[in-house]
DNA sequence: TTATCTGCAAATCATTTGCAGGAAC
DNA sequence: GTTCCTGCAAATGATTTGCAGATAA
């Protein structure tokens, strides 16, 4: 047992808890947005200066392989991280950017239909609309994509 | 009016219709397996000796914006590409890798549904199984993931 | 004719790798 | 004590860019 949660999820997948990895790992879990390795790598320094990049891309590609993190990638040249691994939509807004997860039992229901028509034995998924959020369509003056 | 409708498609872009980029746009659309940007410029070049990498990715690059084929990156540092525009799931196999188009009611109707709910105005999507097709679930010996 | 495109070579930049010292177990 | 991890610096490799000559319109 341990005191930290993230300790915990790395001991179970045969991973040592390092500083670096728990800081990674919990900065994964806690993003909203859907970082990229050079955000997380950026995060993470502010707590330990001498993090490298290297330390983060080794540790992204350990969780990946645990099946912690899944790797997306938009409409960029880089790859973006999501800890969030149940079933569920990522809705991008093609305006301002923003990345939104949709967690809805239909999207369970819509894999297991496939599943089961397809007799595939489906393992992930990703799922990706891109279009207008709401908020964009009524401002649709200000065209701010960063 | 042209002979070609791949012609005619790179002019209702404002594209000039080289025949580099008649040959690419061909590859594109009748490819059933989501080539990468250097199998089109491998299968190009059989065509055209001469051509060159940086030619297939402007061309590709100029087919993206114009809404010709999406980019698809899956478990790879390269990026797919697929002309097939019409909403559909990419059932991909993880032990052969093969990569299969699902094209179903189903899918539209989903899609619509999180359209309404959410408000939003959907442009596009993507939608990836990652999974053990059926062939390999029989199979099991054989792990040739090239 | 003129704007756009091709193809070469060089540049870019995210990601990976090798390796020596250091930390987890 | 041993194994695994970190962080540096160098390597990799897909994609992009600049530019001069060529081609479509």
């Amino acid at each position: 047992m341990s005191l930290n949660p993230f300790i915990e999820v790395l001991h179970r997948k045969n991973l040592k808890a390092t500083v670096q990895r728990i800081e990674i790992l919990k900065i994964l879990t806690q993003s909203q947005n859907h970082p990229t390795a050079e955000e997380v790598y950026s995060q993470a320094k502010s707590k330990f200066p001498t993090i490298s990049p290297a330390t983060v891309y080794k540790t992204i590609q350990a969780l990946k392989e645990a099946g912690k993190v899944q790797e997306l990638a938009f409409y960029e040249k880089k790859t973006r991280f999501d800890a969030n691994i149940q079933p569920h939509i990522n809705a991008l807004c093609l305006k301002c950017g923003k990345i939104q997860d949709v967690i809805d039992p239909k999207v369970e229901e819509f894999i297991k239909h496939f599943s089961h028509k397809l007799t595939y034995k489906i393992e992930g998924q990703r799922i990706d609309f891109y279009g207008i959020c709401t908020e964009c369509q009524h401002r649709t003056r200000d065209r701010n994509v960063t």
